[in-house]
DNA sequence: TGGGAATTTATCATGTACGGTAATTTACCG
DNA sequence: CGGTAAATTACCGTACATGATAAATTCCCA
C-alpha cells in the first residue's frame, strides 16, 4: 500500500477521533472489542493510525460509539460529550 | 463481509456521490482511472456500491475528483457543480 | 514501588479489496 | 438501426485488513 501524506493525515486524525470518544465513554479495548465486534488488537492499531482501514469498520465502530460517521470526518468538531453519557451497560451483551 | 443496513447505506450514498462528482466533470471511468490509480472495473463497483472500500481508495479518489473527502459523508449536500466546471484537461497527465 | 489492567506487539489463517486484463453488455448518437 | 464509447462482468494473482490468540510492554494507582 503506497501510503501518500493525505492518507496518513486522515488515519491518524480518524484514529485519534476515535480514541477520544471511546475514552470519553470510559471504554477500554477491550470493552469496544466486545461491543463492535472489531479485536482489541485491530482497535488499537486503528486508533494509532496504522492501518488503511476498511469502510465497514469504521460503520461498525461508529455505531458502537454511539456517534455518527460524518462525525470522523468533519473539518472542526467537538468530540466533547465529555462525561455524562446516557451510559453504556457494559452487561448488556 | 456482514453487510449491515447501515454499511449498504453509505457504500451505495458515497458510490452515488462519486459517480455524480465524475459525470459532473465529464470523465469516463477510465478517465477517473488515470486520474486516481484505480482501476475501472473497481470504480464501477465502487460508484455501484458493491465494495467494502478502504479509506486509501476514497482519499485518491476525491483527490482526482478535486473534492474533499468529508464531502461524501456530509449529510445534505450540493453536489451540484453541475455544468460549467473549470475543467479537467485530459492531456494533461 | 508493586501489581493488575490496559495497551501494544507478534503470529498465523482467512477473506476480500484491488490491479491487470479480457470479454460481454449497455448506452448513446449519427 | 448500426457502430463506437462506456460500463459491467468475469478471471486471476497479490497485498493486506481483520479475527483469534498469546506474549510483551506500558500505564496507573493504591
Amino acid at each position: 500500500m503506497i501510503k501518500s501524506p493525505q492518507l496518513e493525515e486522515w488515519t491518524k486524525k480518524i484514529g485519534q477521533r476515535l480514541r477520544t470518544l471511546r475514552h470519553a465513554q470510559g471504554l477500554s479495548l477491550e470493552d469496544l472489542s466486545r461491543l463492535s465486534g472489531a479485536t482489541a488488537p485491530t482497535l488499537s492499531n486503528i486508533e494509532r493510525g496504522t492501518r488503511d482501514v476498511k469502510l465497514s469498520t469504521l460503520v461498525s465502530l461508529t455505531a458502537a460509539l454511539r456517534t455518527e460517521l460524518p462525525l470522523l470526518f468533519e473539518e472542526s468538531q467537538n468530540t466533547d460529550q465529555s462525561s455524562g453519557l446516557p451510559g453504556y451497560d457494559l452487561d448488556d451483551d
